[in-house]
DNA sequence: TCTTGACCTCAAGTCGACTTTAAGTAGTAA
DNA sequence: TTACTACTTAAAGTCGACTTGAGGTCAAGA
């Protein structure tokens, strides 16, 4: 396959596919000339890559849970923290989600002075107000 | 309250605090001086902005669904279809969850070899590849 | 042979979410 | 009065994940 065909099947822009090559999630098999040529292993890969995005790990993170190959590089350990993470997550989109449909039909006037909202919120959160970025710090 | 006890209390960075506030997600009740002076419901409404991050949605959009006051400014039928979003991550991310702790343990030489792995992928990705980047066009 | 189209590289630009920095102000303490 | 501390503003910088743009290569068709 060539690039035109894996974006055609994938929807993953071209530049994508050479920014991600460059970062090393996904390798071409070959050049045919100067185009790469990609096995169709890649549209897997690329699911995972995807999946991995969508639930919120970085392109390194993706990188280093699985390498080029598929293979895990990081050890069982890791990986189960890392699933220990996600537990935690979806309890918070959980009770975020719970909040949303709540919200929809709440009566009260202000949902911060809805006990049931608060009691979400607070659930949810478990102290744990601090933005994103300073999680940068590792 | 001064900017400095939110800090405290919140482990939310001053400068944060501020930019929050120039996106209107939060306010302060008054000034005293050049200070701000936060009431403590801004605790409440920092740890509803933290969910809605770590349930990935953006400023701006956390911003539209509870106004500075913490009113809904959008429809219930924008909330529920928000709510119905979730779910589908939260499915996304049980899928990589799963997906994780079987990695953790599977003995196939690489996890795109093996059926369950990509079981897994498949049924979580469904389709999806596409970069999330490429969704700021709406 | 010349052009076209599909691909290439490398550098620079963009966007969201912050952080950092430089320079200023207001209240308090010596 | 001076110095210090706790804040302030406005502008610029950073970081990850891409996208865009300028200019180059190569095989195929007119």
């Amino acid at each position: 396959m060539e690039i035109t065909e894996v974006v055609k099947q994938s929807g993953v822009p071209a530049s994508t596919l050479r920014y991600y090559e460059e970062k090393g999630l996904i390798k071409p098999v070959g050049r045919k000339g100067l185009k790469r040529v990609f096995s169709n292993d890649v549209l897997q890969r690329l699911a995972l890559i995807a999946l991995g995005r969508a639930t919120g790990f970085s392109l390194n993170e993706i990188a280093q849970m699985f390498g080029v190959d598929g293979q895990p590089r990081i050890q069982s350990e890791e990986l189960l923290a890392k699933a220990d993470e996600l537990d935690k997550q979806i309890k918070r989109l959980t009770a975020m989600r719970n909040g949303l449909r709540h919200a929809a039909y709440c009566p009260a006037p202000s949902h911060m002075e809805c006990p049931k909202f608060q009691r979400i919120v607070r659930v949810a959160g478990a102290g744990r107000m601090q933005p994103l970025r300073s999680e940068k710090l590792k």
